[in-house]
DNA sequence: TTCATAGTTCGACGCTAGCCGAAGCATTTC
DNA sequence: GAAATGCTTCGGCTAGCGTCGAACTATGAA
């Protein structure tokens, strides 16, 4: 019987499974909309809706409707530091996940996250646009640089026709296997179009591992200078 | 579909209210037992029993027997901050608890903990019982020494008599509302009998609120040499 | 010894909260 | 205009969890 503030509320509110991996995606400082976020939590965007409705009301999340699409993010620094916070206590009680992903390698190596490349194969190429001057940070977002522009060109991506929207061309993406940002955005899903396109690659269709064929994947780390396996 | 610590484990741990009453009454640093606990949580014994083994089993709280007394904290200072952040953010979102619970001050001055004397001047006491060599450390124990022996003649205690039971003479207790040790075991109920016997003092019996007499207060922080309030 | 108290275990009950299917807006695209 | 997409609301189902009564163990008191 004490007073003071609320506590139980909203840590009730993270102890859902689905909203804590709600939450942990959205540590990134990244916004992703409400139905990446169902994707994240494993959850159809019916039940996702009210999760979000929810830990928005509960003051953990901040959203942004930004034409059809919603945009969530946390609610500020505070939110971040108690998710870490008790990441830090749940390791240190030596409680990880049990219900880990398929540990399948091949997901591991390639796999698409919402149209878009994840994965080793994934975060290696991210790293390799950003050494190589074709994406750059500006502040907490990605930007295409000139030289990016030159290099889409000549990789057969037609930007102009991606800018139309107000989608982001580029995006970070935490991902989940490698703790690594990859890139999103309509240019990352322009990539594995291209990709596919160029039959580097294909999707395994009942799951999301993507599979390369050892010429397309020698093609695909020549084109994008990334260091041989 | 993260990996990594399980975050909704513990927050669903502190997400429930009884669970959450008892993590904020622990956060003052104090130990208190089991019992203590349920009353604060507002459950029954047997409840507040699968929640504490439930918050030790989950690295939240420590455990420490004493007797048939259970003693619970908080595991760690990372559990503290983790709680004092948790309390941030919901007062940040607004969300006030509206239970208000007494504190009442009598019982903070001096209180009846299990038959001897607990509270500020228990506190007091035990402190002028260590200073004055009545009672001495003897690694994590505690004894009475020679002068003592002496000094609870003089007050009317009969040491032979008390020392027939295996149950220990001196015991330190823990004190919830100072946070610092107080005179348990036989000797410490012994005093409290010959506080009460001496007319200094005397139970409310509806609580465990213990009531002095100004005449007693004096005589009390005479007879051990307490500084006056 | 016998009695009282602190704490635990077990079993059963009831309610909450998460989940999804179906249907309903709202916005964008063709 | 019609179709598609992102998101929400509603209704019903189910599993899980918190709750307590009753019975049991262990420690301390008389």
């Amino acid at each position: 019987m004490k007073s003071g503030p609320d506590i139980a509320r909203i840590a009730a509110l993270i102890g859902d499974p689905a909203r804590a991996n709600m939450l942990t995606a959205l540590m990134s400082g990244k916004a992703l909309t409400a139905t990446e976020l169902a994707v994240e939590a494993g959850v159809t965007p019916q039940t996702a809706s009210s999760h979000l409705a929810r830990l928005t009301e509960g003051g953990l999340l901040r959203q942004q409707k930004q034409g059809r699409h919603k945009y969530l993010s946390l609610a500020g620094d505070e939110v971040g530091r108690l998710l870490e916070l008790l990441m830090g206590v749940a390791a240190g009680a030596g409680h990880l996940r049990s219900r880990t992903g398929p540990a399948d390698p091949a997901l591991r190596h390639a796999r698409v996250c919402y149209s878009h490349l994840a994965g080793d194969l994934g975060t290696q190429l991210f790293d390799a646009l950003l050494v190589q001057g074709i994406i750059a940070r500006q502040g907490e977002a990605l930007r295409l640089t000139e030289a990016g522009r030159g290099f889409a060109a000549g990789f057969g991506i037609d930007i102009a026709a991606l800018s139309v929207g107000r989608a982001p061309l580029c995006r970070e993406c935490l991902d989940w296997s490698e703790r690594r940002a990859h890139l999103a955005g309509s240019f990352g899903r322009a990539i594995l179009s291209r990709i596919e396109a160029l039959g580097w690659a294909s999707r395994q269709d009942d799951s999301r591992a993507l599979r390369f064929s050892p010429a397309g994947e020698q093609a695909f780390r020549a084109q994008f200078a990334l260091v041989s396996a």
